[in-house]
RNA sequence: GGGCGGUUAGCUCAGCUGGGAGAGCAACGGCUUUACACGCCGUAGGUCGCAGGUUCGAGCCCUGCACCGCCCACCA
């Protein structure tokens, strides 16, 4: 064994060889109790990031942990096909060989995004085994596998059949660079600098003017009325008169509405229902028409001067602009900070505009899920999170789950020259209204987290009922980042209690977002990325897992590489320790003490196992982290190893610190798989393997309390001065025990003396306070008391 | 605009229902007695963002303010 842990070689040998011996696979018939997890689809074209990295080790390390304690461990892999990324990146490539989606024809170019996949996608899966991730890869799903698509399709027949999806021609956030609407949780709004024009709408009767305010000139040309405020004195006498719009001279009515706001711009606003949500609303509560000025292609269209025909908005607005100057209608233009909708996927400035779309109502739905929530049978880790998902799912919204692209689920939808629509999860023969035979198929695709809802059983192979289906769901938790906590985390308790009548995890872990160094979003654009495997390159996949685990927190967290150097020492630490033991012999390990110092360390284990235990039942790996830490340096190596390292050459000794070798690797072996196995084969011949041993009992300590105890008094005090406390009977013993036998140091008597003295006088000056004793909780004034006579007693020792 | 979170040692972060300010790293000093210099022993370093308040007692509770960040949002 090399005095320097190098996990390079070390750990790809394990993955393989665990993989290989088929221990990360779960068994749909085994009669252990069941735990589990379904991986976070990660995009089928997307490589291993940090945050990938982070969930990875908090997966793995849970999933490892139940395994050895005895679970039916599932971590179910896959992909998510990502409809809108992926198909970017494939019309990318189009777009470099001078061709396009549109030259292939749909048919070719989803066999052509077949083709990349097969060369360039799913290489996450991969990195994912370079992590240690204990995956079950045998049972990889992907969205888009046959047996996937038919699970997508009965969902959607069954929420038509419920009444739930219907098509209507709605405003819809269009994505002119994607081509394809967007939901509302993927526009995300940005400040963006404007510039706002005042203009003056004349009268139509020629009584003066309004003045309206807006940051969309070219949208003036879809204007069709303009609203006030009803208790707007300025307005009122206007209210129910005519304007003219600008440049297209229409005659339009002002109209009363309690959503314009008085204060704001001029207390007028033009109603452009076909390029703006609140006008939408407005519009048709006032059944006004609904013209479109902008096609889908951001290109000028419509009712509109023949010039202005096929310009970009931005051209149409300075047109706009100079016809409201020359004309004298415009009254001033001002630059304007405010925050508007870009599509998350492509940076591109949303383009609110009318389409004929597929909606999905979701109070139904939402009900239920709510109600999981707030009964606790569906908990959010921190649970601040449960809050922030019931009070958007109070105000949910319809769903637009119709996306004008290729790559994905076609809806399952026909229609017939009649205009009948059907509804089926496999092609209809004829319309079942009219008997049609000429049937149409609706060209849209779903939305991408319409799929993934499914997740957590649609890989068990839902809407079969397949043992794995019996046997895994429902799942335990379900961890990820705070973005996709309404995309997915709400939606699968939707669709989980909606299709299995059950949910689909008990507890949902939002993670902490690993910030790059200098507090700024990681992110590739930025290059502010740190890629994870370059870091399990330099100090192993153990030292990185420890490293991100040591860094999760309950809030955002700058990457700190110091982190992960402190999980490479560990491991070495750990290796060594393990080099010092078998270099003096193996033996059977012997977990009976036969010294103070082995029921010592015994019961500091058992302690830090108890401990390991609660923070990682709470999701607070970072805690969990910096026991083991502990546990290895300070008590293992510190202290027990240090005091019996003279007397190496006793096979009892031996025996017994072998035992406590085997427990600390059980601990750590799910932070830190690698390493702990490796050292684990190197202890004695053994067929099985740490990744299946099982995890420490708790253990009992009769009659060696107070000799434990005592020790632990011996060595805080030792620790802390130097000072070499004196004791009676036993302690003597303990007292050797726990001082480093190695160690000469006598330490200074007079200033430990003088510290104790500090805190008895500290002590005694609380319980003199006569209000401190009177009013303070009487635990508080007991505890106290507890102190004085322990710090009363060290000064004793030292006398 | 609404909501949430943060501000603690040079750095990254802990500090449970209010009762002696912590860890790791970095810094400094000392250790080449063979497990580990990715080590060991030790030292120093903080008006806990600011200002008030409640309390016998506040990093923790309340109010206000200042920055930083996130989420949500139909103020043109």
């Amino acid at each position: 064994m090399d005095p320097l842990y190098k996990p390079q070689g070390v750990e790809q040998h394990w993955q393989q060889t665990w993989e290989e011996e088929g221990l990360y696979a779960a068994d749909a018939s085994s009669e252990k109790p069941p735990y589990v997890i379904a991986v976070p689809p990660p995009n089928v074209t997307g490589a291993l990031h940090m945050g990938h990295a982070l969930n990875g080790s908090i997966q793995d390390a849970l999933i490892r942990w139940h395994r050895m304690r005895g679970f039916n461990a599932l971590w179910q892999p896959g992909y998510d096909h990502a409809g809108i990324a992926t198909q970017a990146v494939v019309e990318k490539e189009l777009r470099k060989e001078g061709t396009s989606r549109f030259d292939l024809g749909r048919e070719a170019f989803v066999e052509r995004v077949w083709e990349w996949l097969h060369e360039y996608g799913g290489v996450i899966m991969g990195q994912f085994r370079s992590l240690g991730c204990s995956l079950d890869y045998e049972r990889e799903r992907f969205t888009m596998d046959d047996a996937y698509v038919r699970a997508v399709t009965r969902f959607f027949v069954h929420l038509y059949e419920r009444g739930w999806l219907y098509r209507d021609n709605r405003i819809v956030n269009w994505c002119s660079d994607c081509r394809t609407s967007i939901s509302d949780l993927e526009v995300e709004h940005v400040e963006v600098d404007d510039a706002i024009v005042y203009a003056h709408y004349p009268l139509a009767d020629g009584d003066g003017h309004i003045t309206i305010a807006t940051v969309r000139p070219a949208t003036i040309l879809a204007d069709v009325a303009v609203a006030v405020h009803p208790d707007d004195e300025r307005y009122r006498r206007f209210v129910g008169r005519d304007v003219i719009v600008p440049v297209v001279g229409r005659r339009v009515p002002v109209i009363a509405d309690e959503r314009v706001e008085r204060e704001f711009g001029t207390g007028a606003l033009k109603i452009t229902p076909g390029h703006d949500p609140v006008d939408f609303e407005i519009g048709r509560e006032h059944g006004l028409p609904e013209p479109a000025v902008i096609g889908l292609d951001g290109r000028m269209i419509g009712d509109i001067p023949e010039k202005l025909i096929g310009l970009t908005e931005d051209e149409a607005a300075d047109y706009v602009v100079t016809w409201l100057r020359e004309e004298g209608l415009l009254e001033k233009r001002e630059s304007y900070r405010h925050s508007v909708g870009h599509c998350e996927r492509s940076g591109t400035r949303i383009q609110p505009l009318i389409s004929l779309q597929w909606w999905c109502a979701m109070d139904d739905l939402a009900r239920p899920a709510i109600e999981a929530i707030e009964s606790g049978r569906v908990t959010f880790h921190p649970p601040v999170q449960n809050r922030v998902a019931l009070d958007w799912l109070h105000a949910i919204r319809p769903w637009n789950v119709s996306r004008q692209l290729w790559w994905g689920h076609q809806l399952p939808i026909w229609y017939c020259p009649d205009g009948h629509v059907v509804c089926a999860e496999t092609e209809p023969d004829a319309c079942t209204e009219c008997g049609s035979t000429e049937l149409r198929r609706d060209d849209d695709v779903l939305d991408t987290w319409f799929s993934a809802d499914l997740w957590p059983f649609a890989t068990l192979g839902w809407p079969d009922e397949t043992p794995e289906l019996r046997a895994f769901y429902p799942g335990d938790v379900n961890s990820t980042a705070r973005e996709i906590i309404f995309l997915w985390e709400v939606r699968m308790v939707m669709a989980g209690l909606e299709l299995m009548g059950d949910i689909p995890f008990k507890d949902v872990i939002i993670h902490t977002t690993i910030l790059a160094p200098d507090g700024r979003r990681m992110s590739k654009s930025l290059g502010t990325g740190i890629d994870p495997l370059e870091l399990i390159d330099e100090h192993g996949a153990d030292a990185t897992r420890y490293g991100l685990l040591k860094m999760s927190s309950t809030q955002d967290v700058r990457f700190s590489a110091q982190q992960i150097e402190e999980g490479r020492k560990l491991a070495n630490k750990l290796w060594n320790a393990s080099r010092l033991l078998l270099m003096a012999g193996a033996v059977e390990p012997d977990a009976r003490p036969s010294s103070v110092e082995e029921s010592w360390i015994l019961a500091r284990i058992d302690a830090t196992r108890a401990e390991l235990e609660a923070d990682l039942a709470a999701f607070d790996f970072a805690h969990a982290v910096e026991k083991l830490y502990h546990l290895t340096f300070d008590d293992f190596c510190d202290w027990y190893l240090e005091s019996i390292k003279p007397r190496l050459g006793e096979e009892d000794v031996r025996a017994t610190a072998f035992a406590a070798l085997e427990r600390l690797l059980k601990l750590l072996h799910p932070v830190m798989p690698h390493v702990t196995e490796e050292i684990w084969t190197n202890l004695a011949a053994r067929e099985s393997r740490l990744i299946v041993a099982p995890w420490p009992e708790p253990q009992t300590w009769e009659g060696e309390f107070e000799a434990i105890e005592n020790a632990q008094t011996a060595a805080r005090i030792y620790r802390r001065s130097g000072v070499r406390i004196r004791l009676t009977d036993d302690s003597a013993r303990i007292f050797e025990a726990v001082v480093r036998p190695t160690d000469d140091g006598h330490g200074d008597v007079d200033a430990e003396r003088a510290r104790v003295q500090k805190e008895i006088d500290r002590a005694e000056r609380m319980l003199a306070n006569e209000k401190f004793v009177a009013n303070a909780a009487p635990e508080a004034v007991a505890a106290e008391r507890e102190k004085l006579a322990q710090y009363v007693a060290e000064r004793d020792a030292l006398a």
